[in-house]
DNA sequence: CGATGAATCGAACGTACAATTAAAACATAC
DNA sequence: GTATGTTTTAATTGTACGTTCGATTCATCG
């Protein structure tokens, strides 16, 4: 793992923003307060509200710092295989959605718990912060998406890029309960297995006719 | 819709189980306080811990009230599929593990938005009780899922298992921002349209040959 | 009617929270 | 080495929370 111990080195607003990530993994945006943050932080309570305006600014700016680059990544790998002569496959809309966010989870430890608490907290100002960076991959992905299947509806477009965000949403989020639930059977550290499971299964499902309309 | 307007009729209990469903579902668990639902049904603030022994056994009754039928229900339809001559269908088990939720959905207002909720509150105790409603329920479809699927590996059919979940939960927990974030595209009162695009993304999910061993 | 238990009520308890303040400590440049 | 701007500190503010309490109302039955 890359990051180092708060306690060590570091600046404040740096130990502040690693020990936030940690905590909002572990026990959620909302049971996390400013002063279990500095505590474990080793830094004075007033800091938060020095470096960062505002509880919410630090959210966003946790948020942000990891978001970012994966939304980044994907951009950058859906538009390398549209450029390919063949268009994109679905199997390659399924990577470029999945494989940045399983590559950073698999670099930083707490960025997976820590996304997963974010796509599932109804905190409101989570949900504007969601959209803000969720909603404009979301629109990319549904082009992709008309690219490597022609001929299917928008409206049933939409709905299969909702399913597959669920199918990595829920992975994301139970990846640190999904290891005790099954008995250590299912294990999220070989990052490129689990990926491809992911994307064979979206894939097909990706791929399947409308139940709704057949022809097209 | 079945529910009576809390502030009439109905006994103490059943309003605060109402209107805390109502509430649960609308903010969150965590962010629905004691006072808040009091307030809104119109009961004193001390007739929660009359009725009920404190605020985690009060979440733990409201869950419990929908979430029982739903898992009987689907343990209902398993065994159906299970007694026919092919033995269940991939579609089959994907139509007893989603339909029932979503036919609960349809009956009761908030019963979506609450078990999305549900399955995305970082709160430890919720996850006990997650845990207490859904390990018997994950079990049997695991073992119904091997009958659908003969030959694909124990490891194979928990991942999809969960990817099947994943579907799922998404849909529940994005009930109510759906129909925004889609422009209106994305409508879920049609429950039987939503639940067969549902079915026919994951059975073709769990149908797909495995990326990791082809053969069998 | 009068008594007994359940149900409701207003009020308070102690705790935890985010945010703010003014002073102290620190670093940097002159 | 003193002045200036940045960072850290301890203490406090006001608000909200879950829970508990004793008193009061209500319904039921002897």
């Amino acid at each position: 793992m890359e990051q180092l111990h708060p306690a060590f080195k570091a600046d404040t607003k740096t130990r502040i923003l690693d020990t936030a990530e940690r905590l909002f993994a572990a026990d959620g945006f909302d049971r996390t307060s400013l002063r279990d943050i500095t505590r474990d932080a080793g830094v004075n309570l007033a800091a938060v509200n020095y470096h960062f305006q505002s509880r919410d600014a630090l959210v966003a700016a946790v948020i942000s710092r990891r978001m970012s680059p994966v939304n980044a990544r994907r951009i950058e790998l859906l538009e390398k295989f549209e450029a390919q002569p063949g268009g994109p496959t679905p199997e390659q809309v399924a990577e470029a959605f999945i494989v940045p966010v399983m590559e950073a989870g698999a670099q930083f430890e707490n960025v997976r718990p820590m996304m997963g608490r974010m796509l599932s907290t109804p905190n409101e100002f989570l949900k504007r912060l969601f959209e803000t960076h969720l909603a404009p991959i979301g629109a990319r992905f549904l082009e992709a998406l008309g690219k490597a299947l022609p001929g299917v509806s928008q409206l049933e477009l939409m709905w299969r890029l909702h399913f597959m965000a669920g199918v990595m949403s829920h992975i994301i989020a139970f990846s640190r309960v999904l290891p005790m639930m099954t008995n250590g059977t299912c294990d999220l550290s070989d990052t490129k297995a689990v990926s491809a499971r992911m994307i064979t299964f979206v894939a097909a499902g990706l791929r399947a006719s409308s139940p709704l309309q057949e022809s097209v």
